[in-house]
DNA sequence: TTTTTTACTTGATTTAGATCAATTTCAAAA
DNA sequence: TTTTGAAATTGATCTAAATCAAGTAAAAAA
């Protein structure tokens, strides 16, 4: 499997040598699963985090009854429990696909190793925190000043390969409604 | 004024030796500030990141008519508008003190360099935006999972001293609720 | 101190979105 | 292709919290 989308995201923060390279080619392991596969279930921490080259994985928690979708996450970029990846606390997130996926995945100690071997790698942590920060907190703004409208047409302008990919009742439960309103949305929406 | 207390902070992440210290000492500048006092104001973008030494500060957004509290900082702990200080967008976000206040105040490229020279500099880094989004992200969750009252226990139970020290019109909004209808809420407490 | 302003409380009414209950659509198996 | 189960829509009703409107308490300012 290819290493040039993950080569590419790094890029983006810092420039690599061979020996960064090399290291990421060693602890990121290949990996391919099926559509609708758990990769971490409720109760456990979680141990690793994955890098999409392809498909699509959907963080969620279970709240009695009902599902409530957390987070997204697309080829290009990295999926996991983060919260619980960080604290190593034990959580009800479950982390599952919902394409078929092709993933680099790295476990929490290669990756202490890789951030105490190459500097520079420390560096790559820091950004994926801060970016991580900011869209919760941008995310948390939202939902505390905009009506249930607005998010849903905010998500389509942002995030338009939700819409796209996801199904509808896991997009309502992200925008903190139930399936019922998001429908009512859509339909006064035209 | 004293660098112990951020001398503390930092030894928690990461072990000082004598050059960061007196870069620590070169960089973080001394600074009082009475209380109500605006550190950055609507439009504007955060240029610089506080320690507060003791005090109180407050983050927040003007939605229309009214105020809504996107954060608390307390002594021992460093208070921005962080999304801002990291994306270096304007905001609509103001930085106001809710008491006197004594920080040690840095500008973000004083902060950049200090990274750069210290590599050890950039776990403080990456550590306090991994914290400062797990908090947001467990407070996201709450927003989404619990009713009115069971953010405000949560409130009193894990974080007592903004109980304590913090009007009520400004947890109201904190919470996600108005004025009237954290009062009910108190007063069904008991 | 008295005055004035700001914070907080209480009550009445409204509303956005939830819940409950049936369909209708659609996609995956068989 | 038909069957079946899940996803989505639609309608009726309910509810938590918002809004509107006074009033009271408490803290600055005069």
């Amino acid at each position: 499997m290819s290493y040039h989308q993950i080569d590419a995201a790094l890029e983006t923060i810092i420039s690599l040598n061979e020996e960064i390279k090399e290291d990421t080619r060693k602890y990121f392991k290949p990996k391919s699963f099926k559509r609708n596969t758990i990769l971490k279930t409720e109760g456990e921490a979680a141990t690793h985090m994955y890098f999409l080259n392809s498909g699509l994985i959907r963080s969620y928690i279970i709240d009695g009854e009902k599902e409530i979708t957390r987070q997204f996450f697309f080829e290009d970029s990295f999926a996991s429990d983060y919260i619980s990846f960080l604290t190593k606390d034990k959580s009800n997130t479950i982390v599952s696909t919902i394409e078929d996926c092709e993933v680099l995945m790295v476990g929490f100690n290669e990756l202490e190793y890789l951030y105490e071997r190459h500097p520079a790698i420390m560096k790559v942590g820091k950004v994926m925190a801060e970016r991580a920060f900011v869209f919760n907190a941008l995310r948390n703004e939202s939902m505390q000043k905009d009506d249930a409208t607005t998010r849903y047409q905010k998500l389509i302008q942002e995030r338009p390969k939700v819409i796209q990919r996801v199904p509808l009742y896991m997009i309502s439960s992200y925008l903190g409604l139930t399936p019922e309103a998001l429908s009512r949305i859509r339909k006064k929406m035209e």
